[in-house]
RNA sequence: GGGCCGUUAGUCUAGCUGGCUAGGACGUCGCCCUCACGCGGCGAAGAUCACCGGUUCAAAUCCGGUACGGCCCA
C-alpha cells in the first residue's frame, strides 16, 4: 500500500491512465480467445461533423461503461469503432468552405478536398473521444472512405442483387434541388412554414360553371393530371367523370373520385399533380393516371410547363399566381401554416421526382424486421416501438443510388448496345465503375464490347447499415460468426429509423440473420433550459471545454447519471460539478484510509472480530453490489450512479468512517483485534466501492487502486478486476436493522446538538439512551463505543426502560437524553 | 389527423411489475474553521406527484378521459 498523494490532480491523472490502458492493450478483443464468452458492442461509426458534442459524450459514456461492466464480468469484449465518412453532410460543408459548386471542379479534386476536411474532422472527435476514457480498441478502427471499406459495401451490393434485393426502376422519389440527388424517406425532415392556400377557378367543360380548388402548390397546375372530389360529397359528386380544363395550360383532365379527399379541407377539390407531395404518388399509381415531369433535376419548371420552363420553382408560382389574377381565376388566398419536407442536410424543400434509381426491395422485409424487433430486449423497452411504427408506416421501397460524388461508387456498368446491366463480380470489388472497366470482354447478353460505367454513387447508409457483419469480421474471417449478431446495438432515438432499421433489414436480406440481440437507446442532449441544444440558442455546451474544465470522470457521471437511459438529457453545468466534487469526496477518504491502513495486511474476514457497525456496512456493500449489479444488467446507468454515489457518500463517509476513526486512531484503548476488524471492513468496502465505480469513473478508481489494491488484490488493473459476485449468505439483515439503529441514534444526537447550536465535536457529558426494552438495550450496548466515539459522549448509559422525556429516535421507541 | 413519450418542491431529475415520512442534485435557510475533505460537515425548510373519474383494503405508480408540452410520422 502506498500513500495518496494530497492532490486530486484529475487532467494528470486522466491522460495518465488513457495512455497506460493503451499500452496494457487491456482492451483489445481477443480474436483467438473462444473460451470467454465474446460480448460485441456495435459501436456506431460517427459521421465526422467537426468536434465532439455533448450527444456523443453521452453516447460514448454509454457504450464504455457497458463495455467495462462487461469486461469485469469476464466477457472478452469488441468495443471497436470506425468512422462512418461519405455523404452529403461533408461535400456541403466542403462547397461552403472553398465557395464552389462541386460540380465546378474535377471530381477527385472534390473528393480528395471531401478526404481532407474528414481527416481534420476525424481527428477532432478522435482526440474528444480519446479524452473520455472510452475503452475503445484501437486497432479495430476503420473509416468508411477507403476502399477496404467500399469492398464490404460493394459486395454486399453484389449479393444482394444476387438474391433479388438490388434493382433499377423509374419511382417517385424524394429529391433535393439543391444538392441534386435522390435522398431517402429517412433523410427528410418536416417543418412547419407559413405558406398560401389559393383558391383557383378550373372552368368545367361545356359550361360556364367553375370548381374551386384550395392548393398550395399553384406552381404544379402545369403537371395538374386530373381533379378529384370526394364521392360522398354531394356538392360535388354529380361532376365526377366530367371534364375540367386546366388553367392557363389550354388542356382538360377529368374529375375523378377519391375517398380520401377530405371535403372540410379547402374547397374539398383537390388537383392531382405530378407530384406535388407524396399523395399524389399514391393517387397516380391508384387511378392508373399519367405522369408529367414537371421539374429538372435541379429543381427548374421543365419544358412541361410551357411559357414557365426554366423558371425555378419559387418564382414559377409567383408568376403563376400573377397570371391567375389577371386571367381573374384567382378568387382569394389565405395563410396556413403547412408542413413541408426539406433535406436532413441543406435544408431546401424537397421534391418528389420521377427518375431511373436503384432500389433495394425492403418492403417485403418488413415482417421479419418486427418480428426481430419484438424477439430481442430494448433498453427502454417502449423505443422498441419507433422501430415498428415506421417499419409498418414504409410504403416506398429504399432508394440507394445518389447523384453525388463522395461516396461508394456503385458497382454497375451498362452495355453501350443493349443497355444490359453488368454487376462486378464479388472478387472485382472494391472497383470505381467511373475510372475502371468491368472485368469482362463481352456483354453476354448481345456481345458488345464496349460500356458504361454507372457514375451513381450509394446512400452513406449503404456503408453503415452492415457494421454487425464487419465488426464481427466479415468477410475476411471464416469464424466471423463467432461475434455475429453483434450482443449490444446501441442507438440513439433520432436514428431508429435510419441505422437501426437499416442494420436490420440488411442483415436480414444479406445473412437471413438478425444483426444485433439487444438494443440500447439514448436519448438527446438539450440545454440546460430544456430546449433543444444549439448554438443559435445559446445554451450549447462545447464538450472539449467541458471535458477540460471538469475531467473525463465528472463529465461521464452527468452522462451516466443525468436521467433515465433513452430519455432526452439536459446538459447543466452544476451536475458536471457535482460529479467532481464527489470525485474529491473519494479522493479524501480513499487518502484518509490509505494512511489509517498503512500498517495493514490483508486478511480474511473468518478471522475477524467484527463489531456491530463493521457487520452492518459489509451487509449493506453486499446489498448496494446487488442493485448496481441489476441496475447495469439493466442498463439503468442513472440508478447505478445514484446508488453507489449515495451510499458512498452518505453511509460510508459520514456514518461508518466518522464512527471508526476513534477505533482507528486508538488501538490502546480498544485493542489490537478491534483495530483490526475495522482496518479489514475499511479496506474490503472501499475497494468494492471503487469496482462499482469502475465502470462509471475509469480513471479516479484506477489511480486509488494502484495506489491502495495493487499489492492485495494483484490485477494489473481495477478495469480487468472480477466483478463481484453476491450472494445471500453475505448478507446480515440483523446486523443491518440493529446498525440502523445505531445510525439513527447518532443523528438523534447530532441533531440535537445542532439544535443547541453546538459544534458536532462538542463533548456530551452524559448520554442516556432509554431502550424501551431489554433486548433492545442490549443491541444499543453492542453499539456504544461506536456511539460515544462518534457523538464524544464520555459516559453513555443504556437503559431498558420507557420513557416519553428527551428525544425520540426516528420512527423508534427509543429516546435519548444529552447533557453537556 | 395518427403514433410514442412526458407533466413530481424555485430549477433539473429518480421512482411508475401498486404498500414510504415520494429519493437525489442545484438553489434557499440555520449551525459548525470536528485531527480525509469549507470543492467540507451537521441540520432545516420546500411537492395536495397536471386535472377529472374509475379499479383496489391501499395509486405518483394500474385503467379511462381532459389539458398542456416534446419527439416522430401523415
Amino acid at each position: 500500500m502506498q500513500p495518496m498523494p494530497k492532490e486530486y490532480n484529475f487532467t494528470e491523472i486522466e491522460q495518465k491512465w488513457q495512455q497506460k490502458w493503451e499500452e496494457m492493450a487491456i482492451y483489445h478483443y481477443d480474436w483467438n480467445d473462444k473460451v470467454r464468452v465474446p460480448f460485441s458492442i456495435d459501436t456506431p461509426p460517427p459521421y465526422p461533423s467537426g468536434e465532439l458534442h455533448m450527444g456523443n459524450v453521452l453516447n460514448w459514456t454509454y457504450f464504455d461503461m457497458v463495455a467495462r461492466y462487461k469486461r469485469m464480468q469476464g466477457f472478452n469484449v469488441l468495443f471497436p469503432q470506425g468512422w462512418d465518412c461519405h455523404g452529403l453532410g461533408i461535400e456541403i460543408q466542403v462547397e461552403k468552405a472553398r465557395n464552389i459548386r462541386k460540380r465546378d471542379v474535377p471530381p477527385d479534386q472534390f473528393r480528395a478536398w471531401c478526404i481532407e476536411l474528414v481527416e481534420k474532422y476525424i481527428a477532432m472527435m478522435k482526440e474528444g473521444i480519446l479524452k473520455m476514457g472510452a475503452s475503445i480498441d484501437w486497432t479495430t478502427e476503420y473509416k468508411t472512405m477507403d476502399p477496404d471499406y467500399w469492398r464490404r459495401t460493394q459486395l454486399s451490393f453484389v449479393l444482394l442483387h444476387r438474391k433479388g434485393y438490388m434493382y433499377r426502376g423509374t419511382h417517385p422519389v424524394n429529391w433535393c434541388p439543391r444538392d441534386e440527388t435522390a435522398i431517402a424517406d429517412a433523410e427528410v425532415d418536416h417543418i412547419k412554414k407559413d405558406g398560401a392556400l389559393h383558391y383557383i377557378r378550373f372552368n368545367l367543360e361545356g359550361s360556364s360553371e367553375y370548381l374551386l380548388i384550395a392548393t398550395s402548390r399553384p406552381e404544379f397546375i402545369p403537371a395538374c393530371v386530373a381533379v378529384e372530389v370526394n364521392p360522398k360529397d354531394e356538392r360535388y359528386n354529380k361532376y365526377i367523370g366530367r371534364k375540367i380544363s386546366v388553367p392557363l395550360m389550354n388542356r382538360e383532365v377529368t374529375i375523378i373520385p377519391e375517398e380520401s379527399v377530405d371535403p372540410c379541407f379547402g374547397t374539398g377539390v383537390v388537383q392531382i399533380c405530378t407530384y406535388g407531395d407524396k399523395e399524389d404518388v399514391k393517387t397516380v399509381i391508384k387511378h392508373k393516371l399519367p405522369v408529367i415531369r414537371l421539374l429538372t433535376t435541379s429543381g427548374q419548371i421543365s419544358e412541361a410547363g410551357c411559357k414557365y420552363a426554366g423558371l425555378y420553382v419559387n418564382q414559377a408560382r409567383a408568376a403563376i399566381v400573377a397570371d391567375l389574377t389577371t386571367a381573374g381565376l384567382l378568387e382569394k388566398t389565405e395563410k396556413i401554416q403547412q408542413e413541408v419536407g426539406v433535406c436532413d442536410r441543406c435544408k431546401a424543400q424537397v421534391e418528389i421526382l420521377e427518375v431511373k434509381q436503384w432500389f433495394m426491395k425492403v418492403l417485403p422485409l418488413s415482417d421479419a424486421v418486427v418480428k426481430n424487433a419484438n424477439e430481442i430486449p430494448w433498453y427502454p423497452d417502449y423505443m422498441k416501438n419507433r422501430l415498428i411504427d415506421w417499419t409498418r408506416a414504409l410504403d416506398w421501397d429504399w432508394v440507394v443510388s445518389r447523384q453525388r460524388l463522395f461516396a461508394t461508387p456503385i458497382p454497375v456498368w451498362y452495355c453501350k448496345r443493349c443497355g444490359e446491366v453488368i454487376v462486378a463480380h464479388e472478387d472485382w470489388v472494391p472497383i470505381d465503375p467511373r475510372m475502371e472497366k468491368p472485368r469482362i470482354e463481352r456483354c453476354p447478353k448481345c456481345g458488345g464490347t464496349e460500356f458504361t460505367g454507372e457514375t451513381d454513387v450509394l446512400d452513406t447508409w449503404m456503408d453503415s447499415s452492415i457494421t454487425c457483419a464487419v465488426h464481427a469480421g466479415w468477410p475476411d474471417r471464416p469464424d466471423w460468426k463467432h461475434l455475429f449478431p453483434a450482443s449490444m446495438h446501441p442507438s440513439g432515438t433520432d436514428i431508429i429509423r435510419t441505422w437501426a432499421y437499416y442494420l436490420m433489414v440488411r442483415h436480414l436480406a444479406l445473412f437471413d440473420e438478425r444483426p444485433f440481440n439487444s438494443v440500447l437507446i439514448n436519448g438527446m442532449v438539450l440545454g440546460a433550459d430544456g430546449r433543444k441544444m444549439s448554438k443559435s440558442l445559446k445554451n450549447y455546451a462545447a464538450a472539449p471545454e467541458v471535458l477540460n474544465k471538469s475531467g473525463a470522470d465528472a463529465t461521464r457521471q452527468w452522462a451516466a447519471g443525468g436521467g433515465a437511459t433513452g430519455s432526452d438529457i439536459p446538459f447543466r453545468a452544476q451536475d458536471v460539478e457535482y460529479g467532481r466534487r464527489f470525485l474529491t469526496k473519494l479522493w479524501n477518504v480513499a487518502g484518509f484510509a490509505s494512511n489509517l491502513l498503512a500498517d495493514y495486511k490483508p486478511q480474511d474476514s473468518a478471522d475477524m472480530e467484527l463489531e456491530l457497525l463493521d457487520k452492518w456496512i459489509l451487509s449493506k456493500t453486499e446489498k448496494l453490489t446487488q442493485k448496481v449489479t441489476e441496475a447495469f444488467e439493466k442498463c439503468q446507468f442513472n440508478i447505478a450512479v445514484e446508488e453507489i454515489r449515495n451510499f458512498t457518500w452518505h453511509v460510508f463517509c459520514d456514518f461508518y468512517v466518522e464512527a471508526v476513526k476513534d477505533r482507528l486512531y486508538k488501538s490502546e484503548v480498544y485493542g489490537a483485534a478491534n483495530r483490526a476488524a475495522a482496518q479489514h471492513t475499511l479496506y474490503e468496502v472501499l475497494y468494492r466501492l471503487l469496482q462499482l465505480l469502475a465502470p462509471v469513473t475509469p480513471h479516479l478508481t484506477e489511480e486509488i487502486y494502484q495506489h491502495m489494491y495493487l499489492d492485495g488484490k494483484g490485477f494489473q488493473s481495477i478495469q480487468v478486476s472480477p466483478w463481484p459476485k453476491t450472494s445471500a449468505a453475505l448478507i446480515d439483515e440483523a446486523a443491518e436493522k440493529d446498525g440502523d439503529l445505531i445510525t439513527a441514534i447518532m443523528s438523534e444526537a447530532r441533531r440535537d446538538k445542532a439544535e443547541r447550536k453546538l459544534p458536532l465535536n462538542a463533548p456530551i457529558k452524559n448520554l442516556v439512551v432509554y431502550a424501551g426494552n431489554a433486548e433492545t438495550a442490549v443491541i444499543i450496548r453492542q453499539g456504544c463505543v461506536d456511539i460515544a466515539a462518534t457523538l464524544k459522549a464520555e459516559n453513555i448509559k443504556v437503559l431498558a426502560e420507557k420513557t416519553p422525556e428527551g428525544r425520540k429516535v426516528g420512527a423508534t421507541e427509543v429516546y435519548i437524553k444529552a447533557e453537556y
